[in-house]
DNA sequence: CCGGGCCTGCGG
DNA sequence: CCGCAGGCCCGG
């Protein structure tokens, strides 16, 4: 019985997993945390074992990408999946060996975090450093409650590719690959169109499909993949309201063109020919 | 802005 | 068996 299983964790999917753990983790003091994985856990180990014990989670917040576990004010536990990372409530034998941390409470329920390829961290800090320290204080706005005029600053004048923009997560915070693609259908721009030749009016329009892409996307609770087997929790469905990535050869629902994949900012990229100008 | 590195499983 | 998957960091 997995908790949440989702793939290439992006905004709307680490939204889901905080909404979720807010139910579940609120008020819960952790007993202890078993380290599997060193690579997995900064700044060290010893500070994680020595100052977990008897700290209670007050609250469960999302910044970008990261999720925070606010530990009694003074400590954050952080976590960040990067691509193959999983939070999960218990564990079947497939993905057991993938497990680095796992976190007991002391009413005998566990968290355990599980990572194949042990890129994701989990971060154990104090209130005051933790933003430093995990790389969240150079994370730029928060992008659901980012104003036109804000966004139109950022983008109005700037000069590059706009799917690299997108991704940068010190500009906007928690656009990953897939929503970088769905944004730049929604908007009709090409990801390789450059910021500089960008009219003020398709700004509006990007910034508009930045909202409305990230919203679907937490409304759907994410993108799962298909080993999906969780009872708990609202089972991500939004794969299946992507209208460009993963959809090489196959026709654009708008104009019925074949969708094709090439490379931008160094990854697989769709798009629609004909819907997505340069 | 690009490419390599971190890691591992999996598909061609 | 090679290269892709693509988040983030770093050096060039």
């Amino acid at each position: 019985m997995f908790y949440q299983i989702v793939k290439m964790p992006e905004l709307p999917e680490v939204e889901t997993i905080v909404r979720e753990l807010k139910t579940s983790l609120k008020g819960k003091t952790i007993k202890n945390i078993q380290v599997k994985s060193s690579l997995s856990v900064y700044p060290s180990l010893e500070a994680i074992i020595r100052n977990a014990r008897g700290y209670t989670v007050l609250d469960v917040r999302r910044r970008g990408k990261f999720i925070i576990l606010v530990l009694n004010e003074a400590l954050r536990l952080v976590v960040h999946l990067r691509m193959t990372g999983r939070l999960m409530w218990s564990v079947n034998e497939g993905r057991a060996k993938y497990v680095r941390v796992v976190i007991n409470f002391v009413d005998e329920t566990s968290l355990f975090f599980s990572d194949v390829r042990k890129f994701g961290r989990v971060w154990f800090y104090t209130e005051k450093d933790y933003k430093k320290g995990t790389g969240i204080s150079r994370l730029g706005y928060e992008p659901l409650k980012m104003e036109l005029a804000q966004f139109c600053n950022l983008f109005e004048h700037r000069k590059g590719i706009l799917k690299n923009s997108l991704l940068r997560q010190d500009l906007i915070s928690g656009i990953g690959n897939i929503y970088a693609d769905e944004i730049c259908f929604k908007a009709g721009l090409h990801p390789k169109s450059r910021l500089e030749h960008i009219k003020k009016q398709q700004i509006v329009k990007l910034y508009e499909s930045v909202q409305v892409c990230l919203r679907e996307g937490i409304k759907n609770c994410g993108v799962s993949v298909r080993d999906f087997v969780g009872t708990k929790g609202d089972l991500g469905k939004h794969q299946n309201y992507l209208r460009v990535y993963g959809r090489k050869g196959v026709k654009c629902y708008k104009c019925g063109s074949i969708i094709e994949k090439t490379v931008v900012a160094g990854r697989g990229t769709f798009y629609c020919p004909k819907c997505q100008r340069l």
